[in-house]
RNA sequence: GGUCCUGUAGCUCAGUCGGUAGAGCACAGCACUGAAAAUGCUGGUGUCGGCAGUUCGAUUCUGCCUGGGACCA
């Protein structure tokens, strides 16, 4: 019998870790975080971090366990969560709106063992897209007709995953099931699209309020750079040009929220199509107070 | 009050020697199997300030009106 988990998904800033700690009061839960960014000690601000009060003593895992500088990966979300999942006695609940992490800790992907040190092929970095992209589709053709050509980063990786595996990463996929490892709930938290995207620009006034500038310098200060996997999430790398000199701290601001809308629309599209996801709308009593029952309903079944 | 410049997409601006228009960003849609808050793809969304004149035809030329800017008084 598969264990169950429930996952509390949705755009940014759409309330989903409160509602996390509210359903995991009353399914004695331990929430993991599914988050890409909060992983990082340092990153509170910015990531939208939970604080300590917010949690009202529920357990919360993989929020602060890196350092600002190391890197973080789907595979290693993969293999904490699902560590978690098979060790707590409690009842799991993930929240996060990484799509990626999500799907790979749910359903059946399958990372094979790789060093994160090991580099592309230096040759590659040499060769412009139309060539890259000629090299896969000898390779594995299967794999390059899903890539755009222009989109390097993916070309790459299909072909260093076919370098150091000595399979194809089409292969790779198709000895997967598709299917989920685990019984399952995905609630989505959602509102009119309006409401949301005022919600993100109000957010981000609230983080400058609560010294988001200061906590990038401190960041800075203790030796990260914008060049980390960490300082490229959305909230972070907008300083760079104002650190620079190059711009205003109002157009910082401007910059995270336009951004952190985008980001909420592609989530969206992601968790649309990517997940079988049970939506509500959050804002609305009712809504919500069925969305609860049915979670409680599935948990017991 | 006078002279000159200016008004084109949500924003910043190209452009049409007269045949109703296009870039960047924004916005919308989409893809996604180890950076995913990443990366890439697709889409023009418009009374071309208003009214009249010339013309087969005006966003383009002319006149007037109107909004904005600069300079001279």
């Amino acid at each position: 019998m598969m264990k169950k988990v429930l996952v509390i998904a949705g755009p940014t800033a759409a309330g989903k870790s409160e509602f996390a700690v509210e359903m995991a009061k009353k399914l004695d839960g331990i929430i993991i975080s599914g988050d890409s960014i909060q992983v990082y000690r340092g990153f509170d601000i910015g990531s939208g971090k939970i604080t300590k009060d917010e949690m009202q003593g529920v357990d919360h895992e993989l929020i602060d366990i890196l350092g600002p500088r190391d890197h973080y990966s789907a595979a290693d979300f993969q293999k904490m969560a699902r560590a978690i999942i098979a060790q707590t006695d409690q009842f799991p609940i993930i929240c996060g709106g990484t799509g990626l992490y999500l799907k790979a800790c749910l359903y059946d992907y399958d990372f094979p063992e790789e060093n994160h040190e090991e580099t592309v092929d230096p040759a590659w970095e040499q060769m412009d897209n139309d060539a890259l992209y000629a090299l896969l589709l000898q390779k594995d053709p299967v794999q390059a007709e899903k890539i755009h050509p222009h989109n390097r980063r993916r070309v790459l990786r299909a072909l260093t995953i076919l370098a150091h595996q000595g399979q194809t990463m089409s292969s790779l996929e198709a000895a997967q099931s598709h299917e989920p490892v685990y019984d399952i709930w995905i609630a989505g938290c959602t509102m009119d699209r309006e409401k949301l995207y005022a919600r993100i620009n109000a957010r981000v006034e609230k983080m400058f309020a609560m010294g988001l500038e200061q906590e990038v310098k401190d960041l800075l200060q203790s030796g990260s750079t914008f060049c980390d996997q960490a300082m490229q999430g959305i909230g972070y790398r907008e300083f760079e040009p104002y650190i620079k000199g190059e711009c205003t701290l109002d157009e910082v601001k401007t910059q995270i929220q336009t951004h952190s809308r985008q980001f909420a629309k592609r989530q969206y599209t992601w968790l649309r199509h990517q997940l079988p996801v049970h939506w509500f709308d959050i804002t609305d009593p009712k809504e919500k107070q069925k969305m609860v029952e049915e979670i409680i309903d599935w948990s017991r079944s």
